[in-house]
RNA sequence: GCCGCUAUCGUCUAGGGGACUAGGACGCCGGAUUCUCAGUCCGGAAACCGGGGUUCGAAUCCCCGUAGCGGUACCA
């Protein structure tokens, strides 16, 4: 019984997609009924990765079946709605590349059209005023049960907040794209505030009415609405209005399983792409994180995931955000770039210009990198002196490696060409002559031209380094031993 | 407290009464490869929260418990 709702919603998506396909398979989706979603952050921070998830899954679901996606801004509450989170927030979605078709709509801006669906509340006497404070609402409660909600006095009084008037009988059901019907008895409601004492509106009011006016077809959001909604449909109610389709996604938590929060490190879109992330990893995984393809697949293309997301298949149990696997998926991402779209993305991440010498030295390092921020380390040696690390040098510069680096930069002031065959041709008997095994010499080399024990392949590094670098940096080498 | 949601390897998940010896992926462990680090390849360990039902048969359906989470604002 659960499930019915679910499917029989599958079962229309699907047969709207299959007779679209038959009639006018070029352009399938414009044939579809109007489908509207919005995505509604409000702006009291930046946009966390539960939000960038659900921001994804309205977008996915969006695109999927040809409707359009409405970005509303819910700042309501002026005191801790800022400029700066709204640019923010449009800032993550656009680096994200989750594009929208109307807005960023301003709640705030709505206010006169709330102001008339209040007054026909008011006049109708669905909704009422009443003077009651925290306290006094507490009181009545303790006298009347706790689970009894609280039924409050209409008064005149000036000043007075505004509260709905919600049934003591019955129950409000959820009809959910993900949890099936989740039914809520009227009376452990209170008769909820849906205006303060100035009139101004709050959230579960504007919510409706927006979502109402603006014709949004499919609510998509966090499970922490889902006790909210009720609210919401009672004041659709009372307005007259047909409620939208409504999908609750489960939460994301941290490793520690409690609530994603800063400490959690990479909590944000922002701290996200400084960490080094690439846009499409992180729509790949995020789209993982409660939702998985019916046959496993892992690694999606932001194409394939349009085409086979469905809300309805979203999971109910809230997911752990797990850095680990975002940053495999992200290697896997880096790794399969064309090597100008990696230069520019490397260029980009580090305010760099592109140039033929980045380019060489991306080409070398694009096997070994999980994240942009992996880079810099491993081709920096290109642009700036060798890295000064003690423990590197002590490791590796022993007795025998004045002879080997003597050895290896006559070889390498020898050849005619220079590019990694050829250096390595070059170098590859030294290490039989002096009977020692490669990795010594190789090491030698890598600790004298970078610095350090970690960089790309050796014959490839000395080559993008140059000639005239290489030899310079073993020189010095040399002189320091 | 009250109202509600959720529960499969460490993590993300597959699973819709018999195809389950519970599958895949990340991570972890071991091996191979290489000049380092990565990467790649091969192999391994690793889970149905507990208890009752229903049924010939339950990871799957029902109930109870437990735990986690959410809501319970003149916040969103």
């Amino acid at each position: 019984m659960a499930r019915m709702g679910a499917r029989s919603y599958v079962n229309r998506v699907r047969v709207r997609i299959a007779v679209a396909v038959e009639h006018c398979a070029p352009t399938m989706m414009a044939e579809d009924p109007p489908i509207r979603l919005r995505f509604a952050p409000s702006p009291t921070g930046a946009l966390h990765i539960g939000g960038a998830r659900t921001a994804l899954y309205n977008w996915l679901a969006t695109r999927h079946s040809g409707g359009e996606l409405v970005l509303r801004i819910e700042d309501t509450d002026r005191e801790r709605s800022t400029e700066e989170n709204v640019e923010q927030i449009l800032d993550a979605m656009r680096w994200l590349e989750l594009s929208w078709d109307e807005g960023p709509v301003s709640q705030a801006s709505r206010s006169e059209r709330h102001g008339e669906a209040l007054k026909r509340l008011l006049d109708s006497g669905a909704a009422y005023r009443d003077s009651a404070t925290a306290k006094e609402v507490e009181a009545w409660k303790q006298e009347h049960g706790a689970d009894r909600g609280y039924r409050g006095e209409p008064t005149d009084e000036p000043g007075a907040a505004v509260r709905l008037r919600v049934p003591d009988e019955g129950e409000t059901v959820v009809e959910d794209l993900i949890r099936g019907p989740v039914s809520f008895p009227n009376r452990s409601y209170d008769d909820f505030v849906i205006a303060r004492g100035d009139d101004s509106v709050l959230y579960n009011f504007a919510v409706a009415v927006d979502d109402a006016e603006m014709e949004i077809t499919h609510v998509v959001r966090g499970d922490d609405h889902l006790s909210n909604t009720p609210k919401q449909l009672l004041v659709l109610a009372a307005l007259g209005h047909a409620p939208p389709r409504y999908a609750h996604l489960p939460l994301l938590h941290g490793p520690d399983g409690r609530k994603l929060s800063k400490r959690h490190g990479a909590a944000s879109v922002q701290e996200l792409r400084d960490a080094g992330y690439l846009p499409a990893a992180v729509r790949n995984y995020l789209a993982l994180l409660g939702w998985g393809a019916d046959d496993d697949a892992t690694l999606m293309s932001t194409e394939e995931l349009v085409e086979r997301f469905r809300i309805e298949d979203v999971g109910r149990a809230a997911a752990i955000f797990d850095e680990k696997k975002l940053r495999w998926i992200n290697g896997r991402y880096m790794r399969e770039m064309s090597l100008d779209e990696y230069t520019a993305a490397v260029a980009s991440y580090l305010g760099r210009e592109v140039d033929e010498r980045l380019r060489a030295a991306c080409e070398i390092a694009q096997e070994k990198a999980q994240t942009l921020a992996e880079v810099w380390p491993l081709i920096r040696f290109i642009f700036e002196p060798p890295v000064e690390d003690e423990k590197s040098w002590r490791k590796v510069m022993k007795e025998d490696a004045g002879a080997l680096l003597g050895a290896a930069r006559e070889v390498l002031a020898g050849i005619d060409e220079f590019d990694a065959r050829t250096v390595e041709e070059a170098l590859t008997p030294l290490p039989e002559r002096f009977e020692v095994k490669p990795g010594r010499l190789y090491q030698s080399i890598r600790v004298a031209i970078t610095g350090s024990t970690i960089s790309p392949g050796i014959f490839e590094s000395v080559a993008v380094l140059g000639r005239d670098e290489s030899l310079a940096r073993i020189d010095a080498a040399i002189a320091r031993l």
